[in-house]
DNA sequence: AAGCAAATCCGACTTTTATCAAGGACACAG
DNA sequence: CTGTGTCCTTGATAAAAGTCGGATTTGCTT
């Protein structure tokens, strides 16, 4: 049942039950192919968007076609907030990276339910407020450092004992887009840890050989 | 009185006239001068900042001391809300851009009130939600524009009827910071725009000679 | 197993951005 | 008015990032 996918998002942790029953009842699903388009940037809000399965990635795109990813989207995240929360059109667009299952909430939904429930309205702010948090050291790492600076960044950050599992949609092409630049520059900065032997780059992970090493290389040289 | 001067900050205009005397009798009063800091990125977070009089600056400072604004604050705005949400440290620099007036509140006074004031609360989540938006076009316009078109945006943005005034402290290296650039690379774009007869630059202030042919330039080319 | 599309890799080249050095204009304080 | 900063300007140079064409490999489908 609805209700039971949804009281396992912690976004939704703090309502009581008959509460997540209404949700629940309200909510709509939908399915999504990996590539395939959730919401367009600039379009009308289309409510919450809360993930059940499956990645989404929120991207803005140039028109040249160069896209930068500003956030990755897993099982239990939620996303589309700031459209809900500002009362304005969709400001990135948001799309599958496979094969995903996301529920919808109208906004009215959601903004009346944190008038009746203070807890909610905590978590929904301090849900906004890592957001911000995220983009400020996007920001840092898109003006203040070199491309293999954010690289060696994005390793350590996403590795797991020293070794990062690679989805299977995380392609160089996918990083690139992650730390804001273009494959060919991103495959070069790659190679040119490996050459120093930082990192082995396998199959579908990478090792980290020598961490403290490429903690050296996510520093700013100043 | 201290109350007076807080409601007049619409940050706080949903809050009734008693509320307001008992934040006006604990919130504290502190002034700076012009280049003074305010609050050190990293420091424990120090409460929820309001400005009553002159402008500060919100910025990211890299180890070899590029500087990177992330958001210039005016009169009767309220900064340092991440760390208060988000029970962070302070996320970045603050720094008054001239002489400045600025009450400072407990961050525990802040949240217990927004939990009895679902209107405070809404006040809240839509001045984060803004907050998101700025820094996403900060990323795009970092990420997916040359500092040129990253100019062009800035003049038209900031421009009134045509012309910029700029105030004392908007130097050429203020923009800069601005835009993610260095004073030697804007003074040249800024030239640039002269040359090509689009803007004027005077004594205090810039004029738009020719608003369509901005625009063009504002606009990714292809 | 073959074929096809996508992903990776590579070298040469261009553009954009940053750095360095140094001269000139302006603004303010004495 | 006279110095002494800061800000603005400018050219030469260097470094970083992006582009392009094409060679390989890989993974998936038929």
């Amino acid at each position: 049942p609805a209700a039971q996918i949804l009281s396992a998002v912690p976004y939704l942790a703090e309502l009581d039950a008959a509460t997540l029953e209404t949700i629940g009842r309200v909510a709509v699903r939908h399915k999504y192919d990996a590539g395939q388009m959730v919401f367009l940037g600039g379009e009308p809000c289309a409510g919450l968007c809360i993930v059940q399965q499956g990645w989404l990635k929120a991207v803005k795109i140039s028109p040249a076609g160069r896209e930068q990813v500003l956030r990755v989207i897993g099982p239990g995240e939620v996303c589309n907030e700031i459209s809900v929360f500002a009362g304005t059109p969709n400001p990135a667009t948001v799309m599958a990276l496979e094969a995903a299952t996301v529920w919808t909430i109208r906004r009215e939904t959601i903004l009346s339910l944190m008038d009746e429930s203070p807890s909610l309205a905590r978590t929904v702010t301090q849900n906004l407020a890592a957001r911000v948090l995220n983009l400020l050291t996007l920001v840092e790492d898109l003006s203040l450092r070199t491309v293999e600076e954010r690289l060696a960044r994005l390793l350590l950050q996403q590795a797991d004992e020293g070794t990062l599992h690679r989805r299977r949609w995380a392609t160089q092409t996918e990083m690139a887009a992650r730390i804001g630049t273009v494959p060919d520059v991103l495959n070069r900065a790659l190679r040119g840890l490996v050459e120093e032997g930082l990192i082995r780059v396998k199959r579908h992970q990478i090792q980290i050989l020598d961490p403290p090493g490429l903690e050296a290389k996510a520093t700013p040289q100043d």
